[in-house]
DNA sequence: GCCAACGTTGGC
DNA sequence: GCCAACGTTGGC
């Protein structure tokens, strides 16, 4: 099973909407990298979601509830179907990140703008133990 | 608010 | 095919 992580700002549609809304269609990623990740998605695949901007912290984990639909007329709309799995019990901050060596080569860190990145396994355990700390 | 990083567009 | 100009994202 593969680990990503998905950007969205906490204004705009944060981990409280998901909640509510009990899951929601990943959309509008018009980056072209971005988009290839979501395409590489894999039902039951696990994802942090990440406030950026005026959080900036890893706040909860979720899921791949279903793969991006094949051969879409327009590339602009590949989404996923993701679904909340669990609020973190302590938000990792990009602070904390950036000081943990192992994390040094994360996509969110190398390339601050990646809006869905993947996450090494190692890495995504890293994180699981700074956000039970 | 500023600016670095990156992507895209368009003129040549 | 190159590169300058411009737009967007996101950290600081």
């Amino acid at each position: 099973m593969a680990h990503w992580l998905m950007k969205s700002e906490p204004e705009s549609y944060g981990w409280d909407d998901l909640v509510r809304d009990g899951g929601t269609e990943w959309d509008g990623v018009r980056n072209n990298a971005a988009r290839l990740h979501l395409r590489a998605m894999k039902k039951g695949d696990e994802a942090f979601f990440y406030h950026s901007m005026s959080d900036k912290a890893v706040v909860g984990i979720m899921r791949i509830a279903r793969e991006a639909p094949p051969d879409p007329k327009n590339a602009d709309w590949v989404s996923v179907r993701v679904e909340p799995v669990k609020a973190h019990a302590r938000p990792v901050t990009l602070a904390e990140i950036k000081a943990e060596p192992r994390l040094a080569k994360m996509e969110l860190i190398r390339q601050s703008r990646l809006s869905v990145a993947p996450v090494r396994d190692e890495e995504w355990q890293v994180v699981l133990q700074l956000s039970a700390k």
